[in-house]
DNA sequence: TGTCCACAGGAAATACGGGGGT
DNA sequence: ACCCCCGTATTTCCTGTGGACA
């Protein structure tokens, strides 16, 4: 036996311990709690009155159902992180709790689009919500995935309240989805059909068939965003919980409501980044600093950058190697698709792919584009004709760190000498 | 002022592969 | 096992365009 190993492990153990941050992890990560953590959580948040205005408003909307009445619809706006969710579905089992004791049938379900997906999916995932089918890839049609979620509600007779959440994610038939919801599904069900549509985006019903816009009638509710005070309540609620006292240095929650308020008022955001200074002042032996904070702020940019990649198609993932290779073998400041393309070709014969065309590797470019991967723009040369200027302007840590992971996720290390 | 470059990007066609029905 | 239908991915086809240059 090594002593000297088993010493130093002691002393590790010790160590850590007693400079030990984080008491319970649970709470910096809301997924890890069980059910009524959660509630507890969120109920101690509210009775902070962070958002009482908003519930105030909900329940105003909701009156109708006691009243015998069928409410609106209704349109909620605001930033991804304001609370939107979690507010609405705390009022929404709040009001189903009321309803249950008066004797009145309600039934709520949250659809979660959080993922942008087409109509068919999107549908899919209600069906099997409701248990109406199961989950399809292909080879049903739309009007048989329709068919049966009408078929499943078509002798509820009590409030159905469904909960679309960020609402403007379908991609491609966004008309189809709520032609459906809003027309065709309230006509062929018996039960008294209540809309939440919540999204970020303000102007997302102009996407509307007007049509179908004519036919919504609907309430609007507004979500401002978090202030830094509102922001510093959670927090607090969050370290008292999670975070040994007196471990986190005077003006860290400040900092983190401060940063977070700045980029949009997004509390989630504002809890995850305690959660990773909290974890790196724990990695180190050290209180949780001011300065933790704004390395936490940057490692968890990058690991953004590094998962969006890695959940990518694989043929973005080539575009993104290939356009990190033929930046830093380019003598110029820019390069255009062309350049782009060639480098792609090459990586994608080194690396056992069947390349693309130009045409599809031109809308993953805009992809990557409108991902803040590398910034593109049409620029025309005069008689050099037009093309697209492509510049990468990545930290260089980060960018070899997503070149190797883009390696590392299509099983190439090993085959492809570093560019 | 008109020409013309070299690609962007929209639309339609086609290929692909999962899944139901028989 | 076979065929056909479907949504999605990709290709093919094609029109449009900003501005240097003549």
């Amino acid at each position: 036996m090594n002593t000297k190993l088993s010493q130093r492990i002691g002393h590790r153990l010790e160590a850590s311990d007693k400079q030990a941050v984080i008491k319970d992890r649970r709470f910096l990560d809301d997924e890890q709690l069980i059910y009524s953590e959660q509630v507890e959580l969120v109920e101690s948040i509210f009775n902070a009155k962070v958002r009482d205005a908003e519930i105030e408003e909900l329940i105003y909307h909701f009156t109708d159902i006691f009243r015998g009445h069928n409410p609106v619809h209704l349109i909620v706006w605001g930033m991804t992180g304001t609370g939107k969710t979690l507010t609405i579905q705390f009022f929404l089992t709040l009001l189903n709790e009321l309803c249950r004791r008066r004797g009145i049938d309600m039934w709520h379900e949250h659809l979660d689009l959080s993922t942008p997906r087409p109509c068919f999916r999107a549908l899919n995932d209600l069906a099997c919500q409701i248990k109406a089918s199961k989950r399809y890839k292909k080879g049903i049609s739309l009007e048989e995935m329709m068919y049966r979620i009408e078929d499943k509600l078509r002798d509820y007779e009590g409030h159905f309240v469904l909960f679309v959440d960020e609402c403007d994610h379908i991609r491609h038939d966004f008309d189809t989805f709520y032609t459906f919801l809003i027309r065709r599904l309230p006509q062929r069900i018996k039960a008294k059909l209540t809309l939440i549509l919540a999204s970020n985006k303000i102007d997302w019903p102009s996407q509307l068939d007007p049509r179908v816009k004519s036919f919504l009638r609907n309430n609007e509710l507004l979500f401002k965003p978090y202030n830094a005070e509102d922001l510093q309540h959670i927090l607090q609620i969050r370290v008292k919980r999670a975070l040994h006292p007196g471990t986190v240095k005077d003006g860290v929650i400040e900092k983190i409501a401060a940063m977070a308020c700045r980029e949009h008022g997004d509390a989630r955001k504002a809890v995850t980044l305690l959660s990773k200074s909290a974890d790196l002042a724990e990695k180190k032996g050290s209180k949780l600093t001011l300065q933790l904070v704004d390395q936490a702020a940057k490692e968890i940019e990058q690991d953004q950058y590094l998962l969006m990649i890695r959940t990518a198609p694989v043929h973005l993932q080539a575009t993104m190697a290939a356009i990190i290779v033929a930046w830093r073998n380019t003598k110029k400041s820019s390069m255009d698709t062309r350049q782009a393309y060639d480098s792609y070709r090459q990586f994608c014969s080194r690396a056992d792919m069947q390349p693309l065309t130009i045409r599809a590797f031109g809308d993953f470019v805009s992809e990557l584009d409108t991902y803040g991967f590398i910034r593109s723009r049409v620029l025309s040369r005069g008689r050099g004709g037009r093309s697209r200027d492509i510049v990468l302007e990545l930290p260089m840590e980060l960018e070899q760190r997503l070149y190797d992971t883009i390696l590392l996720n299509l099983g190439l290390q090993k085959k492809l000498p570093d560019a």
